[in-house]
DNA sequence: AAGACGAAAGTGGTTGA
DNA sequence: TCAACAACTTTCGTCTT
């Protein structure tokens, strides 16, 4: 089962694992929820992508295509031994058992294969986007529960792991953009988009809508922002959601521009072209949020 | 010359008859 | 199933620094 922790003080899910303090933190109050937390993660550090490959141990086997490399045992219909003698009645029983359930196994090791190879391409999607541990297994979950239903039927697989992916993002408050996913999985955003529907319909995954401070902080350490930048924009957030400025608008225009007027606030700007890049919207939207914003919020803009 | 601005037309997805 | 609709994009000419 999934676990969906809820903060206590607060009710929020923003919960983050402080595995230097082994702490189960809340990231809106800073409530401190569970202590002595284990980390199964690895005893090493990665702080990017290529540091990961070097130090990781294991990885993925040569080929999962097929998983025994084509060698699988196939049992004969004709009721011969290897000589050619036919074999004896009293035997035949015995080989039909032997036939049924070497079948059994097959099929049941198609199956597994299946699931092998879209658990393995969950993990090369999520490495490229630089997802954490606990998502990849959120997303593998999804996809497990999907197989298990029989939804994978007539659908691409590499479509339902990458509407699961992207199910697992949201559920962990870790969200990437459909296209930013459409990316790395060559699948269009569309098909994407209506495998999640379908999948999230199904299994009854209850999602909210993403809030734009889950991207915060992804935004401002690609832009190479301060603390400061950060705060500011959340800030603004927080008054944006509670003059209701942000229902109904796109999580990331709502994001970017906020983001902006925080860059100009605390005199580190950034263009909107650069933001607006970053965040996978035009410039033209977070000009559109960002005069709604600031004109709402009574903000003065020198720029 | 780069960046910001805003009008206008186009796109894809949702909604409601 | 189709048209209306809102949000967002694309494009482009103009203004500002």
């Amino acid at each position: 089962m999934e676990e969906i922790i809820e903060c206590p003080e607060c009710g929020s899910t923003h919960i983050s694992r402080d595995y230097s303090r082994a702490e189960l933190v809340c990231n809106d109050c800073g409530f401190v929820i569970d202590e002595d937390i284990i980390d199964h993660g690895p005893e090493w550090r990665a702080f990017d992508s290529d540091q990961r490959e070097k130090r990781a141990r294991t990885g993925a086997p040569m080929t999962y295509t097929i998983h025994d490399k084509g060698l699988s045992t196939v049992i004969g219909w004709k009721n011969r031994d290897a000589y050619g003698k036919s074999i004896p009645t009293r035997n035949r029983a015995q080989l039909y058992r032997l036939r049924k359930w070497q079948a059994r196994t097959r099929i049941s090791n198609a199956t597994e294969r299946n699931l092998a190879f879209a658990l393995s391409n969950l993990d090369r999607l999520s490495s490229s986007l630089g997802l954490p541990r606990t998502v990849r297994e959120t997303a593998a979950m999804i996809y497990r529960k999907a197989a298990l239903k029989n939804l994978i039927r007539g659908r691409s697989m590499e479509g339902v792991s990458a509407a699961a992916l992207y199910a697992a993002c949201r559920q962990c408050h870790v969200p990437r953009t459909l296209d930013e996913i459409s990316n790395v999985a060559h699948i269009s955003r569309k098909d994407i988009g209506r495998n999640y529907r379908y999948v999230a319909r199904e299994l009854e995954l209850k999602l909210m809508p993403t809030s734009p401070r889950d991207y915060i902080s992804r935004f401002c350490s690609e832009l190479k922002l301060s603390a400061d930048v950060q705060a500011k924009t959340l800030d603004i957030l927080r008054e944006a959601t509670n003059k209701e400025l942000t229902s109904g608008r796109g999580p990331t225009g709502i994001a970017a521009a906020s983001l902006y007027i925080a860059t100009v606030l605390c005199g580190e700007r950034r263009t909107q072209r650069e933001i607006a890049d970053v965040a996978g919207v035009t410039e033209v939207t977070i000009r559109n949020r960002y005069k709604e914003l600031t004109k709402k919020l009574d903000i003065d803009i020198i720029l």
